[in-house]
DNA sequence: TTGTAAGCGTTATCAA
DNA sequence: TTGATAACGCTTACAA
């Protein structure tokens, strides 16, 4: 008699039951199929069907001490960025047997450690963490995991395992030359959160604008604050209120730029010809906002498909032949940084 | 001697080998401290601090028949909306000993009823799931489920066993009447996506504008598509294609609105001041927009923090005293709807 | 307050 | 190709 907790519960043993075999035997006929005989498997998967049963991952999971579940450790689940990330791991784990289970490290190396440990108690298939800066503490857990680990989001010169993301400095320096090619002297910068990837940012920023002697430290706003239309809209006016001297901006993020450009619409401050904006990561509504401004592109939703890819690849026992892929960026140049150029044709 | 799969793994057993008691005496001085003599208590303490000992979710969740996983079903994870209502869920759950694993349904009731059969077949310590649209079975599943069960983001007769959310057509009829009442005549309807809020966002437009005696099914403009901001700039162009004879604007959301926003600038279409603007959702930047635009504020992060604070009372055993909870929404009037108001004044 | 015994549903191991 | 047995680490039920 069945104890009443497994109420209704069809087990492995019952199937076998009604077929007249042990419940290893329905066990490999359903994961293993190659290793039963084909007469004995189909009515095997008759039974189940008939039966309904359903195989039970806790149960899997002791036994065999592995899950199908892939941890993934991202700092915010606002940020759209990261949003898409999750976008791009969810299209890379459809249809697969594996499923995901996020945590928010809310930007605390301390909060990443803590969840690391969670996650790593409970036998993940892999692990996708965000960015490279990971305490020694969470590095050393990564190292030790027994199980496929990616990071992603950037690039860096000692992956743990495998590594997804592209050069924050490279881009925010190409988006920066740019400006300077365009012929702005004057040249802002705004950022908000200044998490491990945009102080990245504002270096690559820093190095343009220094080699082409344009640095001046006036010009940099920052605030450890979250970033928001209506933050962009504020610095904005910070900038204002401390020099009227600029002639384009660069934003850390599109939120910022799009801030930034609604505050410039009210204070009649024409965009482009008056100062050049640009933003990063190419948000869906920078090509059709008024005027479309400039960013750079970033291949979010490709990064946690490319991610799960390498873990599902690792996992099936494939070899990885590139275990550190750098997607790269895309500068979308628009007309919101081509205020210069118009001046210079006389428009 | 242990088997080399549990490599290194501290048990329940290891802890009271050293503590000489038995494991499940570490068990309860874990879980159920008031069971265990204070002294012993304290001893055993040391002992799993000392050794390290985790406890570990698997082979608890086998033992118990039961998970302290929260299950929560979506059918989006980058429309912003649920973005937000997940960072509510994770406030939520924050500093309890409950996870969450999330499902993407993507719009889809079979893959509503596919991620449910496989999330109840893992003994889920609660289930909140979207809308009050489940299929049949799906619904015949969630009575069956042998946990709490919140449905959020609408409000219905017939809730499953808990429920927070509003009503979408009051929350539409109300901003139509705010438009009618603003004087505007020729109110067009603009939704994308067409889930089953949307709809009935759509249903409280209609029945406020045909009570007003103001509808006209040409000033209704639907799409399959999922709203972008892009996609209300095309929208408007469509309407406008159409009829040029409309004054005002509801957006089934604020990503549309804006875009309709960016294009109505382009196309020196002054905003109120010859179209009147409604948002739906009331997205942080409607405030800061150019010129700022009416929206219907909803408390998104509220549903998700209060659905998972009903399961976890449910869950504590505690009576959960306002099952069904209508957290009602709030109409933001800005500038962008005082149109005709300004007119009549002789602005 | 503490312990014993018996599972939970599956898979690894070894044997047939 | 199939099966018997023993885990996996924990908790429930019952006993002391």
């Amino acid at each position: 008699m069945k104890s009443d907790r497994s109420a209704g519960k069809v087990t492995l043993a019952d199937v076998g039951r009604v077929a007249n075999v042990s419940a290893i035997t329905v066990s490999r006929a359903l994961r293993k199929p190659e290793m039963v005989s084909p007469k004995l498997r189909q009515r095997i998967e008759e039974i189940v069907e008939q039966l309904g049963y359903v195989p039970d991952p806790v149960a899997r999971a002791l036994a065999s001490d592995r899950t199908d579940v892939i941890g993934v450790l991202i700092p915010s689940v606002t940020n759209s960025v990261f949003a898409d990330v999750l976008r791009g791991i969810y299209a890379g784990v459809e249809g697969s047997p594996f499923s995901v289970q996020f945590g928010n490290t809310r930007y605390s190396v301390l909060e990443e450690e803590r969840l690391l440990r969670v996650f790593l108690s409970q036998r993940p298939a892999g692990l996708i963490v965000s960015g490279i800066d990971q305490s020694e503490t969470s590095r050393a857990l990564l190292m030790q995991a027994r199980c496929p680990v990616v990071q992603i989001m950037e690039m860096g010169p000692a992956p743990v395992d495998m590594m997804v993301g592209f050069s924050h400095f490279d881009a925010a320096y190409d988006a920066t030359r740019h400006l300077i090619a365009g012929g702005y002297q004057r040249i802002a910068f705004l950022g908000a959160r200044m998490d491990p990837r945009t102080q990245r940012r504002l270096e690559g920023y820093t190095q343009a604008v220094k080699e082409a002697g344009l640095f001046d430290e006036g010009l940099i706003i920052t605030t450890p604050r979250a970033s928001t239309v209506g933050l962009g809209c504020q610095l904005l006016s910070d900038l204002m209120a401390r020099t009227q001297k600029i002639d384009a901006i660069f934003c850390n993020n599109d939120d910022l730029a799009l801030g930034v450009l609604f505050e410039c619409q009210r204070r009649r401050i024409a965009v482009p010809d008056e100062i050049g904006l640009c933003g990063f990561n190419d948000l869906e509504m920078m090509a059709v906002a008024n005027p479309p401004i400039t960013s750079v592109r970033t291949f979010r939703q490709e990064m946690g498909r490319r991610a799960v890819e390498m873990v599902l690849a690792r996992i099936a026992g494939k070899d990885v032949p590139q275990p550190v892929v750098d997607l790269r960026y895309e500068l979308m140049p628009r007309l919101s940084t081509r205020g210069q150029e118009r001046l210079r044709r006389g428009a």
